[in-house]
RNA sequence: GGACACGUAGCUCAGUGGUAGAGCGCUGCAUUCACAUUGCAGAUGUCGGGGGUUCGAACCCCUCCGUGUCCACCA
């Protein structure tokens, strides 16, 4: 028996005999009462980073403790297809080849996404079983699996039965980088500091960073409390600006700071959230909103001689014009502000006027919030319970359109018959060049099935009242007459995570959707708490009239040995897989969560790494003292003196990490057993066996005892040494009792 | 501007009403003893400051200071 513990030696092979025995599918008897936990999905395209070290780290232990106490323990696994971020990381595999998503079709780009994922799809899960991962793999499941896509189409379907669904056009953060807009939770913050221009106009001089979308301004606001400009409230004000001069009528709007700038705004309601709340509050007074900017970040043709400019290139030409024109008041200010940018590519996203379809969401509050206070939904994470309540308080409704192709096409079908000069798409000619325009201009030409079969993108558009295209939801092309095209448009990726607990049990057979349903805990981070989990709740309490689980563990963000964020730049990135290689899945598993806690970041480095492997082998030479201790007992083992003591600590141990796992403290758990082992079954223990103060009995059952407590933490090493000199040839540790504390 | 956290050993963090803890680091001693991926001994702490409740507070309450994260429409 080697003096070290060799976890490349042994660890593939106890994994293959785990799951080659079957022990990761849940305990078949009637009696034993459900565990369950559905794995969150991760990126099927995307090798694990040690964020997902940490989630499969403490649902495997919950897991191995709960089948160990004898319970139907399922733990399911999935892959998320991770709309945006795929298709991101594809195109930009495309643009290395001088290609784009604009050389192909939407059904080939599809196809071509769908392989390139299928051919990185088993690493993400070969990693997650090099860490452990004890889950049913027979029960996994991924996003765009036809049972699951059927599912999630259905829910659709109820929603917009039960008027939950609707289309509308509203303001929408566009990223014109990635080609899709977005839900506000996607979009991120960023500080930026920009120009502050003042621009004359007319009688008055404005404050603007953006003189760039000045083109399609339809007002002029004041502060109704402003003396300085309420002689010009209602009036129409005639503007010198660099394509002539026009008229603007004057708002009064409480919107308007009179301390800010030079207290007056003009309102652009098409791109920018708060005139576009102003022009619905003025909608009598101010005329029609224009667009100045597109969806390719480009200035329209309102914008005169500037229309086509990107906008960095439009704002500077238009700042020297204006200061030429001697238009400005006085120099800009630089001025700091926050602005969204993509969550993907940090792109500065636009807000454009686009037609989405949304979900009511407010309807859906009512039965999250009663979970939350009836207690049927715990949340267990530093103040995260009312993170969460404050999200369902100030939800807005969720816009699931995605202009992407990668995802679930929403099951929509608009009748383009005697609308066919407003649809505007985009597909690709006979000669596989891109074509741009109006179904009008295109039908005749290349014949409806022609397109519809090479089609990129459509869009329908907001037609005036009265005059919109028919559209149905429906999963099959409608069987009426007319010129039938499916919208382009896909759900946002959060709209199917967001039944996940639900579809992926469903999709599994009703038989284990009844059992299992609802979930136990829901462990993720706490940074996707209103993106995803809230969702689970809305969506799951809607379509099953339960919450999907009952205890939310929000673990917190690996950081690096010094507290500071894990970042490619930083180079201060750990891979979890390396660390697997050089110190084994024990030590990094229990590195991550030894005196971790629920809601709190966690540093983790190389040092604390090695300094768990380093516990691994002390679990190994522990076992191999006692099993050279056996070697030269004598036939009969004396009681030591020691011997009453120390069960009554072994029986107190076993006490006390068997109520910090009931209670989901898997942090404080790990630190428990870690230094109970170490510091008093090693250094104490052992050294009274040493004077023969305690029995070799004695010490063994202290042995097993520990390893059983150790396993669900350190699976590995433990399984090795239960299997190789504890309880040689019968049943594996993964599927033994854990300990009963008698005496307590 | 608001919300939520955090401030404990040199560093990173557990502990959350009853004599201050772990990992990593540091100092000294120990080498054929299960393990040097070790053991023993040790140093470093006014548990952010102040006030209150209590027989007793790192822990509960108030307040101040500092840090972080998220949210928010000041162009």
């Amino acid at each position: 028996m080697d003096k070290n513990f060799d976890p490349k030696a042994t660890e593939d092979a106890i994994y293959r005999m785990w799951e080659t025995g079957g022990f990761f599918a849940p305990n078949k008897s009637s009696q034993a009462k459900p565990f369950t936990i559905i794995m969150p999905p991760p990126n099927a395209n995307d090798p694990l980073h040690i964020g997902h070290a940490m989630f499969i780290t403490i649902e495997d232990i919950l897991i191995r403790y709960h089948r160990m106490k004898g319970e139907s323990t399922l733990w399911l696994p999935g892959t998320d297809h991770a709309g945006i971020e795929t298709q991101f990381v594809f195109e930009k595999k495309l643009a290395k080849q001088d290609k784009s998503r604009f050389n192909f079709d939407r059904e080939t780009l599809y196809k071509m996404i769908w392989d390139y994922v299928q051919e990185n799809s088993g690493v993400a899960i070969d990693q997650m079983k090099k860490l452990g991962a004890s889950a049913d793999w027979s029960t996994f499941k991924f996003t765009l699996d036809p049972d699951i896509v059927a599912r999630v189409l259905e829910t659709f379907i109820k929603l917009h039965k039960d008027n939950l669904v609707y289309r509308g056009q509203k303001l929408i953060n566009y990223c014109t980088k990635c080609g899709t807009g977005y839900s506000e939770l996607e979009v991120e913050h960023v500080e930026e500091t920009t120009k502050l221009y003042f621009i004359k106009y007319g009688p008055f001089v404005l404050a603007t960073t953006r003189p760039e979308t000045k083109f399609a301004d339809t007002a002029v606001a004041v502060n109704p409390n402003d003396k300085r400009y309420k002689s010009y409230i209602g009036q129409e004000i005639e503007v010198m600006g660099l394509l002539g001069t026009f008229k603007l009528k004057v708002i009064a709007d409480d919107y308007v700071d009179p301390e800010f700038g030079t207290g007056v705004v003009k309102i652009t309601p098409y791109h920018d959230f708060n005139d576009f709340d102003v022009w619905q509050r003025h909608i009598d007074e101010i005329p029609a909103p224009k667009q100045v900017i597109d969806k390719q970040g480009k200035l329209t043709s309102i914008a005169g001689k500037y229309a086509g400019m990107k906008i960095k290139a439009a704002r500077e030409m238009i700042e020297k014009d204006l200061g030429e024109k001697g238009l400005l008041a006085k120099p800009s200010e630089a001025y700091t502000h926050n602005v969204g940018v993509c969550y993907r590519c940090k792109t500065v996203l636009e807000p454009l006027p686009l037609t989405q379809f949304f979900i009511k969401t407010k309807p859906l509050v009512e039965g999250a919030l009663r979970a939350l206070d009836t207690g049927e939904t715990k949340i267990l994470g530093a103040g995260q319970d009312k993170i969460l309540r404050h999200w369902l308080t100030n939800i807005r409704d969720w816009n699931i359109s995605r202009q992407i192709v990668w995802g679930i096409r929403i099951p929509v079908w608009y009748n383009i018959k005697g609308h066919e000069q407003r649809a505007w798409l985009s597909f690709l000619d006979k000669e596989g060049k891109q074509q741009q325009g109006t179904l009008a201009q295109y039908l005749n030409e290349f014949g409806f099935d022609h397109i519809k079969k090479n089609l990129q993108q459509i869009d329908v558009g907001t037609w005036s009242e009265g005059n919109n295209p028919d559209w149905v939801v429906s999963v099959t092309e409608p069987s009426e007459d007319g010129l039938w095209i499916q919208e382009t448009d896909t759900f946002d990726t959060w709209f199917s995570s967001g039944q996940w607990p639900v579809v992926t049990l469903q999709t599994n057979g009703a038989a284990v959707f009844e059992k299992f349903y609802p979930t136990s805990v829901m462990e993720t981070g706490y940074d996707i708490l209103p993106i995803w989990v809230m969702r689970m709740m809305l969506l799951g309490i809607y379509v099953t009239g339960k919450s999907p689980f009952t205890t939310v563990y929000l673990h917190g963000l690996v950081r690096d040995e010094k507290g500071q964020k894990m970042s490619k730049s930083k180079g201060n990135v750990i891979n979890p897989l390396d660390m697997v290689d050089k110190y084994g899945a024990d030590a990094i598993r229990i590195a991550l969560v030894m005196s971790s806690t629920p809601g709190q970041d966690k540093a983790v480095g190389e040092n604390t790494i090695r300094g768990m492997r380093n516990f691994s082998n002390k679990i190994w030479n522990a076992a191999r003292f006692v099993y050279m201790e056996k070697q030269h007992a004598e036939a009969t083992d004396a009681p030591g003196i020691e011997d009453n003591n120390f069960m009554k600590k072994l029986d107190e141990t076993v006490h006390s990490i068997t109520q910090l796992l009931n209670a989901l403290r898997v942090g404080l758990a790990a630190e428990t057993v870690h230094n109970e082992f170490w510091h008093w079954y090693c250094d104490v223990a052992i050294e009274q066996r040493k004077r023969k103060e305690i029995s070799l009995q004695a010490l063994e059952t202290g042995l097993t005892t520990f390893l059983t407590l150790l396993h669900p933490f350190m699976p590995f090493v433990t399984e090795e040494i239960w299997g190789k000199f504890v309880n040689d040839g019968r049943s594996p540790l993964i599927i033994s009792s854990w300990p009963e504390n008698k005496n307590v």
